[in-house]
DNA sequence: TAAGTGATATATGTATACAATTTAGAATGA
DNA sequence: TCATTCTAAATTGTATACATATATCACTTA
């Protein structure tokens, strides 16, 4: 398993200003459109320039940040932005979950990410959704892998890294609504159909279930999102969206 | 039109290190899994570490690198890595006309696509060649703004930059075969195709011929791969294919 | 007053010195 | 002969000094 694409805990000055300077702004700290000067970030931070360059050009890639002129400028986003990003995430989950299904394979390699879903299953019935998201992140990351390509899988890790994308980014642990439950529900179900795709090779139902199941991504987007209107509730991500950038 | 995602040919030398590197990687100069040592390097580049360093970190992100330990190494492809890469530009571009066409939008946003091909028909009357890249690149930039997302338009670049996955990246201008050209007409309706699919908001249809039209780009090189088999002729990035890594 | 020019300050780009870590090799012991 | 450990060399990580480009503001001039 590739455990370098995964950000370890390293002690590196570089890696850890990536990690705090990436939460600082996934946090709506710099509002949109900040000039991120060197100097004073830098300082800000504790570091260098040096580490601190290498994390301003990673988060350029990832889409966090732009180049304006010389300098980096934080990303203004609108929600459609964040719906495309969600969607685009389905896409490339889709590819893999078709190339999966496409292939020819030892019927014990679906065994791991049964478990998982097993296990997604325990959690439902006993309501103990604490867990959820890190196995549900582990359930796409084996599916990613069953794509048989480490291409595919690197690039759904990169799809899901776009803000907004994660698999779990708006399923918070301390959403206790009914909603929220339903939604865990269905997802679970798709999950199930997804691995059943799979095994009898439905190369197109494994592709579209998985879009399907980012479709459910942008709902509960859409619905935190009218709650930040009514100012009831707040996902820390939303503070990233500003009004229409995106005509 | 965002003219910062498009390598300017800027006259830093981060910029021109990072150019340099990937184009002498791109032709197979360094053997796969080449221990790129910083020292060493830019030497032979002309360049301090700092630069270097910058593309190194771009390259990487690029998936042309790879991170063993603490440096970078030359990643190896099989072909299968390839065909993958197309398939999955062919994927994002076809989320790019789907998105185009199941927009509403004023008739006349269709017009420089239009204009491009056009001038791919007059190029392929004529039988001038040449610039056939260009303005295929063109008309692949052009579909993916249309998608109405700056996020669709920056991933599909992305996609394109993949090893082998540019979408001219397997039609030299010197190939002079009769089964080039055809590829070329064939290639050309797909265009014709795909403009007429977004203008009647047909948005499957668009989706699927751009993926189609990313298997002609599969069925090019293995035709290309075929040939180097038997050592007839060799387009540069073949020269990054190794046998098979990924099982 | 407005426009333009120049100086100054502040920003990013680059090189390099130094620190920390990893790696290779040699020597010693079992 | 093989394994282990210690030493040294080489490599990467970081900080900083310096170079260069850019922006700002004051001052001059029409």
């Amino acid at each position: 398993m590739n455990t370098t694409t995964a950000e370890p805990n390293s002690s590196s000055q570089a890696d850890r200003t990536l990690r705090t300077l990436r939460s600082r702004i996934v946090a709506g700290q710099f509002p949109a459109a900040t000039r991120l000067g060197e100097v004073a970030l830098a300082r800000s931070l504790g570091v260098s320039r040096t580490p601190l360059r290498s994390a301003l050009l990673q988060l350029a890639q990832e889409g966090l940040l732009e180049r304006t002129g010389s300098s980096y400028t934080v990303r203004a986003f609108s929600f459609h932005d964040a719906l495309v990003a969600i969607e685009l995430r389905g896409v490339i989950e889709g590819t893999a979950a078709r190339m999966a299904a496409e292939q020819q394979r030892n019927p014990d390699s679906l065994i791991p990410i049964k478990n998982t879903v097993t296990k997604i299953d325990h959690i439902i019935a006993t309501d103990t959704i604490n867990h959820y998201g890190a196995l549900n992140d582990q359930f796409h990351q084996q599916l990613a892998a069953l794509s048989g390509s480490s291409l595919i899988e690197s690039e759904v890790m990169r799809a899901s890294r776009l803000p907004f994308a994660a698999p779990s980014a708006f399923s918070s642990s301390d959403d206790d609504t009914q909603r929220f439950k339903t939604s865990l529900i269905i997802g679970q179900q798709h999950h199930h159909a997804l691995v059943d795709a799979i095994e009898k090779h439905c190369g197109s139902r494994a592709e579209h279930l998985a879009r399907e199941h980012a479709c459910l991504a942008i709902t509960n987007i859409e619905v935190a999102f009218r709650e930040r209107e009514q100012q009831q509730y707040s996902t820390p991500l939303l503070a990233l969206i500003t009004e229409q950038n995106t005509p």
